[in-house]
This record gives C-alpha cells, structure tokens and sequence, in this order.
DNA sequence: TTGAAAGCGCTAACAA
DNA sequence: TTGTTAGCGCTTTCAA
C-alpha cells in the first residue's frame, strides 16, 4: 500500500502540502497542488483509513444494525429489511459513507458491542423488532448519534424516524366501516414493538368511534414467521358468527389470510374484505390484488441516513423525530 | 472512549500487560489477568479499532460488493441478493468479523475503490452481473484477497463460489424431454455473466444430446427487470408453432410465462410445461407450483465467506474454486 | 504558502 | 513474567 510519505517523495513536497492537496484545504499553490495530484494519480495511491480516523476520531462509516436480512415475514415477501438495507445504502453512497452492516443474532450482541464501542463507525441506524431488545440499550449507553426505525418507548433520547401506524390503522379500518363491515377482524403483529401495539390500537379505535362491538374473539396475534396467518384465518372462519372483514397488519399474514377464505369457498371482498399493511411486491400480484397501507420503507431509510448525518456533524442537536405518510392503496380485496 | 491506558492506570500494570491480556496472550500470571479483566469490565473497555488495523494491518472486516440487494429480478422475488448477504453476515459474525457492505452504483464506483485501497475491509467478496464489471477489475488489481460469487472468464486468478449452471440448465432441460416434450423454448438470462451463458448453453447442449431441433425462435432474452417475461411468453405463444415446454433462467420469468400462459387459457403441464430456476420462496406458491432447479444461495455465501477467510490468512493458497450442488425441485409446473 | 514535528491508541520487539 | 518504547500513516498545530 502507497502512503503519504511516498507521496511526498514522488510530487517533492512536505506530507503536510500532500495532506492538504488531499484534503481540499487552501493555501497550496496550484502548480504543487497539480503536482501532488499528478503524484497520487500515478502512484494510486488511496489515503489509509485507519490512519485518518486515528487522528480525526472520524471513519466515515455509519453503522446500520437490523435482526436479519432476509426474514419470513409472517409468511410474506420479507422485502421490508433488504429495501431498508437498499435505502440506507443508496443514501451512503449519495454521502460519500461507507456502510457497515450488522445483523444481531438473538442473545448474541458481542460483534454489536464491539461496533458501537469499538469506534468503528460515526453513527448508527437500527431497527428492531422489540423495543426492550437489548440492542437499543447498548445504542443508548454508547452514547454514539443514532436513529431508530420506528419510535421507542423507552428511550426518549433516541431519535427515530416512523410512520404513524395508529392512524394508519384506523384509516383502513374505517374504510372498512364505511364499507359496510360490522364485524372486523385483527390479525396482529406481535406487540413487544410500538408497531404492533399502535396498530392494534388503531384498530380499537375505529371501532370505538364507529360503535361497533369490541370482540376479543376478533383479535389474533400469528406468530412472526410462516404461515399463522393462515391458520388464525381458519380460526376466524370456524366461528360461529364469522368476521366479514379482517385487517391484516402484515401484507404475508393478508395472503395467508386470502389463501385460507379462497380454499372455504368463500368470495373476497364480497364474503369478507381483507386489508393488509406494507404493499410488499406481492400485494398488488395476489388474488385478487390487495387493498394495504402503503408504508415508505425506502424514504424512510433515506431520511434516517439524513437525520443521523445532521446528528454525526450536531449531537447537541437531538433527538430529531420524522413522522412519514403512508398510503391506504385501494385494490380489490376491499 | 477510554483507552488501553486508563485500564493499565486502574489495573496498576503496564500497557503491555493490559493488551496482552486483551490478545490472550500466555506469560500473564492468573491473579494479574483478573485484575486486567475488571478493570476493562468496570470501564466498560472496548479497542479502538483504528489503532489495532494501524499495527496489526487487520480490520477484521470483511467487504461485500453488490450491484444492489433489492433487486426487480425479471419480475421475481429477488430474493437473490438478500440471501447471500445473510449468509454472508451470519458468516462474518460466527467467525467474528464485521461486515462492510457496498452496494455499487451502476458507473460510479468510487466509494468501492475507497474501500478496496483504502484499508478498510481485510477481504472482498463481490456478486456482480456481468462478468466484464469495473468493479471485479478493481478487485483484481487491489490485491486483496477476493471471492467472486459465480465463475469469472476473464479473471482466472480470482477465487469463486458457483454452481454448475450449464448440468442444472442440461438436466432441467432434459427433464423436460423425457416427459416427452419436443419443442422446448428458453427464456434466457443476460449473457455479460457466466450464469446466463452457461444456461443457455446446457439448454443447447440437451436438445443437441436428444436430436431435437434448434430453433432460433425459441431463444428469447427478457430485460433483467419488470414483466418482460411476461411479453416474451406472449411472444411465444403468438409463433405459428408454439412450443410444448420453456425452461425459464430464473423463476421471475417462469412465474411470468405461467401469467402469460394462463390468460391464454393454456394449462400448465398438459399444454406447456414451465420449469424456472433458483427456487424462490414465491415458486412453491405459484398456480400450479413450479418445478424449478434450486440454487443454494445461502451455501454459496457461507462457502464464499469460509474461502476467503482461508484466503486471508494464506493468500498465496488461492485461487480457490468451489462448485456447489443444485437440485431439480419437481412441483406441478413440469 | 510550506514544512517540521507531535501525537492519535495500540501492538510487538526488546530489555529487564 | 512484566515493562519500556518505537512506530503504524495520517492530520494538525506551530514555526518559518
């Protein structure tokens, strides 16, 4: 590997006037600062990372730590982390940062320890399924700028960037309602994250405001991966006065939900409206198309990457909170 | 952040002492050893990572280059690039490294020719499309040790993880003859990378073995993203003599063709057989579910990861080439 | 406008 | 077994 000092030698100037060329610092007279290009270019040289960041405390990386790529998303697409990952990215690249990715295995946050102590990166973005994962308590205690996907109840001096999941909830169940359903179902997400719980409440609260029965026969909560949603569907189906609508908070648990009333016979939206949440890719494929929340998962990655730059260069700034639009997109499923 | 030697100065040893016990290293007494390790757990100790790479000249990063992760991949799943990089991370955390993603830009490669002179990672493993990419030559002449997903012509010095595309591709295709089919087209992928060259020659190859004919108008190459498959069955279903079977180079295509098939009011098998490749989550769920030849795309990043390491920390034992098994997945389709 | 030199936190060679 | 010390390659005062 080149170094400065070779540099040096080759454009026959001092390290500093080469620390300067390569920093876009004045005071270099423009012949030596074509000199030293000259020099770099030829040598291709590429300043040493580690180096830099030793003396400036800054590596240019931004750490992004998710539970795991690729995920059977209630039985789903599962493209909502690979997109996240995608948007981050594509905002690094936009800022001249590098991306160091760290998925966090259940009950292992050694390698995450060491990333966030260890100086490795300038900041952090992490999304996580729980908001007590212990995870974001080592975010908080590092003391490092960070940005969370999807706000915490927590810890208040996170920063965070989210959608409003209650009211995205209570919007389509209310366009549920103003459907004509009465008895609407709840297939939910796990409720150790505020996404869960918000969407839940959502859905509480539409039915609140349109009068309707409060059933707990009505609210089942599949588990996170594989096809749950289709045997809560079933469930739902068995009773004795079944649902007419059911609002799905995840795309997968929605398909699941319309393979289990396709295979009873049963019509969508006519027997019973299915609304998911998400608009994965697969949504507008299914049979028929499904009506869902839209959720801007690739803005929503931009704009964290946008909050956690503006807090690398001004801690003192946060903590910094964006709430993002979602999208009730009307298929025909309801 | 504290340093190596607030924990000497709390321990009352030397700066030695407290890094050798960091290494494990031998030649510290027990009693002494305890002493260091509370003093970094009360201090809450982590390296800086910075100083360790300028002596050491180890990171303990490993780099991963992709076009991007998500990925409209010929109308699919995409699930491609996710996958690897779980593989990959789960990898790099099991053997205790971190993972430095770059997603690289279509003509700018700048930020991957940082990392890849810059220090930053220890060792790259990169998936690109066309074999011809900028960025695999950057890896060539950085001199890191490297491992390509998928075979590389023009770089034989380069280590690489793939499967035998042109016998899957053959054995796929053979499948379909033996079921007695005769006029069997192809859906192909782009041939700038070894994978949609090799399927198209196993394609070639097992009408060559059965004498069946070659006919050009069956070789149909869809653009890598959207439904162009979609068109393309259209296109073939339009021929004077629409052929008996297709074999699709990804299973995008062949979820496609079976849309394209299906409104024609074809039926699949006993019309026109579909046979996809790689095996998508989607492919099992498909109408009727498609027989598919199954890449094992987790295997293939741990098997990368698990080269390179070797080759990290014996250059001089590469290239080193690994060719992983596929499967044909018979379903309903074929 | 340029250069000399200190020092970032750590490891490793060498001395004790 | 433990400690002292010389750098690793760079940026950043400070002096010239």
């Amino acid at each position: 590997m080149k170094t400065l000092e070779e540099v040096a030698q080759r454009a026959a100037v001092s390290l500093a006037t080469v620390s300067r060329v390569i920093n876009n610092q004045p005071h270099v007279r423009p012949a030596i600062r074509e000199r030293v290009l000259s020099a770099i270019r030829e040598l291709g040289y590429v300043p040493n990372a580690a180096a830099r960041t030793m003396v400036t405390r800054r590596t240019n990386i931004v750490g992004l730590m998710l539970p795991q790529v690729t995920w059977d998303w209630y039985g789903g697409d599962g493209t909502f982390y690979p997109m996240l990952l995608q948007s981050v990215s594509n905002a690094c690249t936009v800022n001249e940062r590098h991306l160091l990715l760290s998925t966090v295995p259940p009950g292992n946050p050694q390698m995450a320890r060491e990333v966030l102590g260890g100086g490795h990166i300038d900041g952090v973005i992490a999304s996580m399924f729980a908001s007590a994962d212990p995870v974001i308590n080592l975010i908080a205690t590092s003391h490092l700028p960070a940005v969370l996907i999807g706000r915490n109840p927590y810890y208040p001096e996170l920063s965070w960037v989210d959608v409003d999941n209650f009211s995205s909830a209570q919007e389509a169940v209310s366009y549920l309602v103003r459907q004509g359903r009465r008895r609407i179902a709840t297939l939910m997400l796990g409720t150790e994250g505020q996404a869960g719980v918000q969407r839940r409440d959502g859905y509480t609260r539409a039915l609140l405001n349109h009068g309707l029965a409060l059933d707990p026969a009505l609210l089942l909560e599949p588990s996170r991966s594989g096809d749950d949603g289709y045997a809560a569907m079933q469930q739902l189906l068995d009773l004795p006065n079944r649902p007419d609508a059911v609002f799905a908070a995840a795309d997968g648990m929605a398909l699941r939900a319309l393979d289990a009333i396709r295979e009873r016979g049963l019509r969508v939206p006519e027997d019973i409206a299915v609304i998911g949440f998400d608009d994965q890719p697969s949504a507008s494929r299914a049979g028929p198309p499904l009506t869902t929340v839209r959720q801007p998962i690739m803005e929503m990655g931009t704009q964290a990457t946008a909050l956690l730059l503006r807090l690398i260069d001004a801690p003192e700034a946060g903590p910094l909170h964006m709430v993002l639009p979602t999208q009730l997109v009307i298929r025909q499923s309801a």
